[in-house]
RNA sequence: CGGGGUGUAGCGUAGCCCGGUAUCGCGCCACAUUUGGGAUGUGGAGGUCGUAGGUUCGAAUCCUGCCACCCCGACCA
C-alpha cells in the first residue's frame, strides 16, 4: 500500500474512490458497475443491519424474503412504476449454456429461451403486492407490516462505490394498510425511524422532508425522505419512504373486506435505505487522513498496539494489554488487540488510522513503568497520556467514545448550518451555488416546470420541502411567482 | 448512451510520437539489524504490455474492433 491519500481540496472524487478502496471497504468486480464488498466494510454495513433490523421490529415489523425475479408482465401493471424503472433492468430471456461447436468456450443455448422473461428486481412492489393479493381478504388481515433484506440490480449508465452500483443491498419495507390515514402514519413514521438512525448512529445530521412531484418514486402519491448534505457542498439523499396509496392495490387487485362489510382497496407504503448509506458515512465525517467511524458503527472501536523490544518485552505488555481488553469488553466496547510482529507501531498507527478506528491505545514499557497508556482519537487526532490510577479504563474509554460520537456529529451538524444559505434573489441562487453549493434555502412557486428549468440552468434540484418548514409569503427565487414558503434546492449525488 | 481521457508485475509508473522483447518506486520473499508515527541494508521472485484481430522479418509502440476504469453530460437510491 502506498503512502497518502489525494486530499479532498484538489479531487473529491480521487479521495472518496482512493479511500474505499485503501480502507478495505470494496472495490470493483469483473462486471461493470457491481462492487466486491470486503470484509472490513461489510462488518460495517453489518452494524447498520443490524440496528436498522431492530428498529423495524420494535415498530412492529417481520422480515420475510421474496424471489430474485420478478416476471416482466408484472412490470407492467402499474403505469408510472414501470415508466420509472423499465430503462434500467437487467433481462433474464434464458436458462441454459451449451459447449460451442468450435470449442471455444460456452455460448446461450438458443433452445432454452424463456416463454416470459425475467426481470432482476429493480425493486419489489410488483412481486411483493401479487403475494399481498393472497395474504390479505379482511381487515382482520390489516394491516401487514414486512421487511426484506436484499439485493436488487438497477442498470445506472454511470456507477461509483456505494453511491451508486449496478447491484446493491439493501432493505425495504412493503405494508399494507386499511386507511390512508393509517399508511400515512407509517410512511411518516418509518421516515422518522430513519432520521434517528442517521443522527443517532451514523452521526449524521439530516433534514427530514417532502419529494416535490419531479423526484417522487415511480409509482407513489407522496414520498419523504431524508436529506444529508456532503462534506463537498453536495446533498445526499439518504433514505426514502413512500405513500403509496391505492396505486399497487389496484394494479394488483388486492382489496379487503371491511368490518362494515364493504370491498376495498388497502392502501399501501414501502420505505427503503440502501448500501449508499456506507457512501454517506464515508463522505460525512472522514478526513484526508482516511475514515472517521462514529463508535456505533466500527467494526472495532479500540485498537491496542504493543509497543516492545523482544518476546519478553511482548510478554510483559501482553498481560496488561488483556487486562484492558477484558475491561473494555466487560463494559461492552469491542477492542483488538494487534500484537503482530510483522508491522511496526508507526505502520499500524497510520493503517488504523485509514480504517478510522475511533480510540487507539499505545502500551509500552515505558507505560508499563509510569501506570500510563497513550490514548489517541481518530476524530481529533489527539494524544493523550492516561494514569491507570485516575479512574477505571473502561469508563474512560467508555466517555471518550461517547464523546467522540456527539463530536462528529456536531461537526457535521455545524458544517451543514454553515452550508446552508438563504437566498432571495436569482443572482444569489446562483453565486451561491457557484461560490458555496451545499443547501440553497429559496422561495419556488410549486410548479414542476420551475423545478426543471432550474435542474437545466444550474443543475440543483429540490431536494426537499422540510417537514419543519416556515410558512411564508415570498416570491419564487426564479419565476417571481407567490410562493408560501422555502424548499432546499442543492446539487445531489 | 454522447464528448474527453486512461489501461504496462499486487499498486503507482517510464518507454509509444520515431517498431528490435520492458524502466523506476512501493509492496512481496529470505537473512541481518530494528520496533513510542508508515525502518535500514544485502540478496531474490514476480510481466501472454486490457483484449481480439490486422500490418510487418519483427508490435507495448502503427491500424481496426471490443472490454474496463476515470472525468463531463443525460438517467438514477
Amino acid at each position: 500500500m502506498s503512502k497518502g491519500l489525494p486530499k479532498r481540496s484538489e479531487d473529491y472524487s480521487l479521495w472518496y474512490n482512493e479511500l474505499v478502496k485503501r480502507a478495505d471497504l470494496a472495490e470493483n468486480s469483473p462486471v461493470r458497475g457491481c462492487m466486491v464488498i470486503k470484509p472490513y466494510g461489510y462488518s460495517i454495513w453489518e452494524k447498520m443491519q443490524a440496528e436498522l433490523d431492530r428498529m423495524f421490529k420494535e415498530t412492529g415489523h417481520s422480515n420475510a424474503y421474496f424471489p430474485l425475479f420478478i416476471p416482466k408482465s408484472f412490470l407492467s401493471k402499474e403505469a408510472s412504476h414501470v415508466e420509472g424503472f423499465a430503462k434500467e433492468c437487467a433481462v433474464v430471456t434464458h436458462y441454459r449454456l451449451k459447449n460451442a461447436e468450435d470449442g471455444s468456450g460456452v455460448i446461450v443455448d438458443p433452445e432454452a429461451k424463456l416463454e416470459e422473461e425475467l426481470i432482476v428486481r429493480p425493486t419489489s412492489e410488483t412481486v411483493i403486492w401479487s403475494t399481498y393479493k393472497n395474504w390479505i381478504q379482511s381487515y382482520r388481515d390489516l394491516p401487514l407490516l414486512v421487511n426484506q433484506w436484499a439485493n436488487v440490480v438497477r442498470w445506472e449508465m454511470r456507477t461509483r462505490l456505494f453511491l451508486r452500483t449496478t447491484e446493491f443491498l439493501w432493505q425495504e419495507g412493503h405494508t399494507a394498510h386499511a386507511t390512508s390515514e393509517e399508511a400515512m402514519a407509517e410512511t411518516v413514521q418509518m421516515m422518522n425511524v430513519y432520521a434517528q438512525f442517521a443522527e443517532e448512529f451514523m452521526a449524521l445530521p439530516v433534514v427530514r422532508g417532502r419529494k416535490s412531484a419531479n423526484e417522487r418514486f415511480a409509482g407513489a402519491d407522496d414520498t419523504l425522505c431524508i436529506e444529508a448534505l456532503m462534506q463537498d457542498g453536495k446533498a445526499l439523499q439518504a433514505g426514502t419512504s413512500h405513500f403509496l396509496g391505492q396505486n399497487f392495490a389496484k394494479a394488483f387487485e388486492v382489496k379487503f373486506a371491511t368490518k362494515e362489510g364493504g370491498l376495498e382497496y388497502v392502501w399501501g407504503t414501502s420505505w427503503g435505505v440502501s448500501t449508499r448509506l456506507m457512501g454517506a458515512l464515508i463522505m460525512a465525517h472522514s478526513d484526508d487522513n482516511g475514515l472517521v467511524l462514529p463508535p456505533k458503527l466500527a467494526p472495532f472501536q479500540v485498537v491496542i498496539v504493543p509497543i516492545y523490544r523482544g518476546e519478553d518485552e511482548l510478554a510483559l505488555i501482553s498481560v496488561k494489554a488483556k487486562e484492558i481488553m477484558a475491561d473494555l469488553r466487560k463494559a461492552g466496547i469491542s477492542v483488538k488487540y494487534d500484537d503482530r510482529d510483522t508491522q511496526k507501531p508507526g505502520w499500524k498507527f497510520a493503517e488504523y488510522e485509514l480504517k478510522g478506528v475511533p480510540v487507539r491505545i499505545a502500551l509500552g514499557p515505558r507505560d508499563l513503568e509510569n501506570k500510563t497508556l497513550e490514548i489517541a482519537r481518530r476524530d481529533t487526532l489527539t494524544k493523550e497520556s492516561f494514569q491507570w490510577e485516575d479512574m477505571p479504563i473502561a469508563e474512560k474509554i467508555g466517555g471518550l467514545l461517547e464523546e467522540i460520537q456527539n463530536g462528529i456529529y456536531q461537526k457535521a451538524f455545524d458544517f451543514r448550518k454553515e452550508n446552508t444559505t438563504e437566498v432571495n434573489s436569482w443572482e444569489e441562487f446562483k453565486q451561491v451555488l457557484e461560490d458555496k453549493a451545499g443547501f440553497l434555502s429559496a422561495h419556488w412557486d410549486g410548479t414542476p416546470e420551475t423545478e426543471d428549468k432550474i435542474k437545466e440552468l444550474t443543475k440543483a434540484t429540490i431536494r426537499c420541502i422540510p417537514l419543519d418548514q416556515v410558512l411564508e409569503q415570498g416570491v419564487c427565487v426564479f419565476s417571481g411567482k407567490p410562493s408560501s414558503g422555502r424548499v432546499l434546492f442543492a446539487k445531489a449525488y
